[in-house]
DNA sequence: TAGATTGTTAATCGATTAACAATC
DNA sequence: TAGATTGTTAATCGATTAACAATC
């Protein structure tokens, strides 16, 4: 399924389309039309014909979108066909939250351990999931076929995370550090800028 | 400072220009051109000038930015000039992470309290910060001249809390709950939305 | 002054919206 | 069949990039 330049813009949608999707299953909504799913979601019913026609024609005409098709189909381009294994390094407070959320897991995200160089949070067990001296990373990295790391140092210790990282087949970043990390060009990195976020909340709290 | 129509893009550029500016102040640079700054922070030059220009001309013809200045500007602009009194709702992992997070306090957002429905959660104390009960929430918010209140409930809890919100003087929100809340139309909301984030990434490493 | 770099207008590119023929 | 709704092309809108005169 290699497709083919698909804006960034369309693959940020596809989470939202999903979340809803979901919903309606939820809800034992059978079908849906772009015209209805657009009253919900709040893009035009225009865009989202657009944006699933980069992947097929998932619909039919008259009809509209078989909701449990849709919401596999969507599922699949997202990569939720299989399960990943995944690592935490930086297990302190964010660290432990991430780890506390079962809904990752669910979705196939499988946490198989945390990581710090802070003596007094090594060998805990958070969740039934050890902390981890990062003496042992690559190695454990490598010998559990390890796919995504979440990054949830400070600002200064992420850089040399990221570093090591690459040196390994890890191939997917989830980066909680306020810092924008150099990576080879196969690793993707997806930030989470808390501050980024508030300012932006910031400004528009003021133009109020 | 009313500007008009700033678009939403530049906006979300403007932290990451704040970021990177105080980052040179801290390393003593004292002036940037639009030029310099493009190669470290990734943004053509143009579009750095353009950005900037919306808000007015900082930069000085065959000079470039002074660096203290833009940083105090796009703070300005951000709306870093004044302290703003902030409250959590739900004091589960996610919300304790976020008490400990001693930067948004530093750039002014002041935590005043955290809230929880959770008989075994209230009562505690996190990092001086004192959990209440949610029957307090109104009465706290009135009397503490509360503007922001982050959200780390779990999915079901948060429109609750919106609703709650939007019958006080609250005027923003950062949601950390997986759903899009339905806010009066002067409420303010950024959403964090981590799944969505978390899949997003999943996308581009199966593309890989 | 000469060189550098901004501020700003114009050109281009890309994303969103509108329209409608195809078809279920 | 008639009505509804998609898939897709064309039109519009907005954001980014290029260019350059203004000016420090």
């Amino acid at each position: 399924m290699k497709e083919k330049n698909i804006s960034l813009a369309v693959i940020r949608r596809l989470p939202k389309y999903h979340r809803y999707l979901k919903e309606m299953l939820d809800n034992d909504i059978k079908r849906i039309s772009s015209k209805e799913l657009s009253k919900v979601i709040g893009f035009t019913a225009s865009q989202i014909r657009q944006d699933l026609n980069n992947f097929g024609g998932f619909g039919q005409q008259g009809y509209g979108y078989n909701v449990e098709d849709l919401y596999e189909e969507i599922g699949k381009i997202l990569g939720l066909t299989r399960d990943y294994n995944v690592i935490i390094v930086g297990a302190g407070n964010l660290g432990q939250a991430l780890a506390n959320y079962s809904s990752f897991g669910r979705l196939g995200f499988k946490l198989k351990a945390m990581f710090d160089i802070n003596p007094k949070i090594v060998g805990l067990t958070i969740k039934d999931i050890q902390v981890l001296d990062m003496d042992t990373f690559e190695t454990f990295v490598n010998e559990n076929n390890v796919e995504i790391v979440y990054i949830c140092t400070n600002r200064d210790g992420a850089q040399d995370v990221a570093d090591r990282i690459s040196k390994t087949n890890v191939k997917a970043i989830w980066n909680f550090a306020p810092v924008d990390l150099k990576v080879p060009e196969d690793v993707v990195v997806e930030n989470v800028h808390l501050i980024d976020n508030l300012l932006t909340l910031s400004y528009f709290l003021k133009e109020n």
